[in-house]
DNA sequence: GGCTCTATATGATTTCAATCACAATCAGTA
DNA sequence: TACTGATTGTGATTGAAATCATATAGAGCC
């Protein structure tokens, strides 16, 4: 999102995290404005039963977390690395003063917050009221358009069944019987358990 | 959001809607920022059955279709007045100049943003996974907290049965089923029909 | 007050995803 | 290559919300 040489000069760090490694928790207070370099991260809600709701698959080169940069309330949601990663953090102050200095850059951030927004609003119109069979199709077809988790050369999605499950709110055997039936119907493929969309 | 002063001072204009009437429509393009005078606006998604889902109720004071002054894409719902509105709109190229002019409306503006985010993030938390009494407390917690909806005088839900359902994507007859069941288990109060929380 | 329209209420039935249970396959590794 | 754990695959059963149907109550208006 913001160019690593321009983090770096405002006194932004590296970090590395191994797989499954907690980035943040839900609830805490945020003193990091947080970007992704290489890996993935899972932004995401765990209720009582340890059940996982994911709000968004972060990819590299996008900013995560930054709710709390701008409203000062803490988390509304935990990440955690799902692969192996490395972020590049700036203090919360700084980040604020970067973006006083630079308007422009405040501006392309407004436009994050409002296609983060219209990310939530397709998903729960898609989700609500729909066939776990509409909600797979949808949410394959906003990740093929925006170009996010489906590799753009081979298709491939690049998601687990539960991934795709914790994503739509459907239960794993449902999303593997859905993705069956769509690959019959010749929707998707299925080769060696991997879909390609 | 925005003193209305200030935005008639940038060339502002009033506008009357009776209730009903549609504001703007998804898809389209936006050539203006609202704000509500007075009145209810329901900012919703319709699907193919004519099925509404309700995003954000907005109430006075309160901006709507925000998305694309700062992302240039079409409105992602519909808004249409619950009940009779006034509301008042900025050119789109004058409300930009307006926050370039003034950084603290446009951090302020980050803010609304990031809430409007939240809500979304606690909807899904909230709604997917649980059942309709957790739904409707939830969703009732939440208005309360930000005391919106409800009256926070006389607890009195401003919301009908069918706004319920098409907030948390249940049907008119399982909220009132639920509502009925809370009613008796004391978890809230019916009479004549209206529900107090 | 009586009329009309909308909102609320509630029973009976159906449907479809969740749940439970277990098998098969795949990927990593010793 | 055999072992292990995670992921995918699939049948049987259940349960809870949707659906269908219809009644009743409330709000606005002449």
């Amino acid at each position: 999102m913001i160019d690593i040489n321009t983090l770096l000069a405002w006194g932004a760090t590296y970090k590395k995290l191994s797989a499954g490694e907690t980035i943040f928790r839900e609830g805490t207070v945020c003193s990091f404005y947080h970007q992704l370099v290489s890996g993935t991260v899972r932004w995401l809600n765990i209720d009582d039963d340890g059940r996982e709701f994911i709000q968004y698959m972060i990819e590299p080169g996008e900013s995560f977390g930054e709710l709390p940069l701008f409203d000062d309330k803490p988390y509304a949601a935990t990440a955690i690395a799902d692969k192996e990663c490395i972020i590049i953090r700036l203090h919360k102050s700084a980040f604020i003063d970067l973006l006083k200095e630079n308007p422009e850059t405040h501006f392309a951030f407004s436009a994050l917050l409002a296609n983060r927004i219209r990310f939530k609003i397709f998903i729960l119109k898609e989700m609500v009221h729909h066939s776990p069979e509409h909600r797979l199709l949808s949410l394959l077809n906003y990740f093929k358009e925006y170009k996010t988790n489906i590799c753009s050369k081979c298709n491939l999605v690049k998601l687990t069944r539960q991934q795709l499950a914790d994503l739509t709110g459907l239960r794993v055997e449902t999303v593997n019987r859905t993705m069956r039936h769509l690959h019959d119907s010749g929707k998707l493929k299925i080769e060696k358990g991997k879909v390609y969309y």
